[in-house]
DNA sequence: TATTGTTATACTCTATAACTATA
DNA sequence: TATAGTTATAGAGTATAACAATA
């Protein structure tokens, strides 16, 4: 999906209603589903500083404490090169440091520094308001449905590869 | 999503599971629902010669008749320039023509042929298992839910511009 | 020889701008 | 001048290959 995050200033706009046979293919409402997410999510995030993917880098750091470059990019699917562009912003904007482990001198730790754990509180509190923007269109029954029923297809398969 | 479509020979690769605070994070969720849709359906259209996309353009042309490449790509979401190349290809295998309209020169109708269409049925029942095959971990009751579900969420609030 | 991080490079998808022919 | 189609180009995003430092 990516290439797959349509331009900030298109995210308010619409176009005319799904041509029917497209509305009934789940491949079709699936990435419509997440265009629509990533608009509501691209605004949101963009005053502080952040996207999806550095959002996740900071979530996985704080929740699995300091961990190898490497270590990260398998967690979050993502190629280890692609990690380092990720890395690198958030060590310029001071969300995370490299230290280096004086044990194997090869890698670098990852740590989440203060300044980076106060951007993940703001930044926690802006996904909940993203998710219930983007749930709106369901009942508060149906949203925790939908939560159930996409967690057990996009988990219980294994994920394919990024 | 889309550079979001994961290369053929990692379609039946798996990755570790999920770091919990990722697996509660519905962009994370509908990225990789989206990621093992597009893990079934790759492989499984390619043997006839498609894709998602070039699928998508003989539903609609089907669905609606003849109709401009600019009208197509309206009804798609896709810019008119990404549309040249996807009705090229279907032209050169056969499967659509282009055809002057007599009355305004300047656009061409572009039409199914009967190959075009004999492929389409095709098409359609692998379609049909793929949907089946990603669905499968949901009971039959669940598979409806989330259909309503997914079909709300990408369409009530109007798609976004691709 | 293998591993970590990095850089250089290439490939895919898609969008913008400019061109042509028609109107 | 506006529209349909096209081409050239550029920008994300991400992958592969090769390299330096370390084990």
């Amino acid at each position: 999906m990516p290439r797959s995050q349509a331009p900030a200033h298109a995210a308010s706009r619409t176009t005319a209603p799904a041509p029917a046979p497209l509305a009934e293919r789940l491949g079709f409402l699936l990435k419509h589903a997440y265009q629509t997410y990533q608009s509501i999510q691209l605004p949101a995030l963009a005053p502080i500083g952040l996207d999806g993917r550095l959002l996740a880098v900071l979530l996985v750091v704080q929740a699995e404490g300091p961990s190898l470059q490497q270590r990260l990019s398998e967690r979050m699917g993502v190629d280890r090169t692609t990690m380092v562009a990720l890395v690198d912003i958030l060590e310029q904007t001071g969300f995370v440091e490299r230290r280096r482990d004086a044990g194997d001198r090869r890698g670098y730790q990852i740590n989440i520094t203060g300044k980076g754990a106060a951007l993940l509180r703001k930044a926690t509190n802006v996904i909940h308001e993203v998710e219930q923007d983007f749930l709106a269109p369901l009942s508060p029954r149906e949203q925790r449905q939908f939560r159930t029923l996409v967690t057990k297809l996009a988990l219980e398969r294994g994920r394919p590869r990024a």
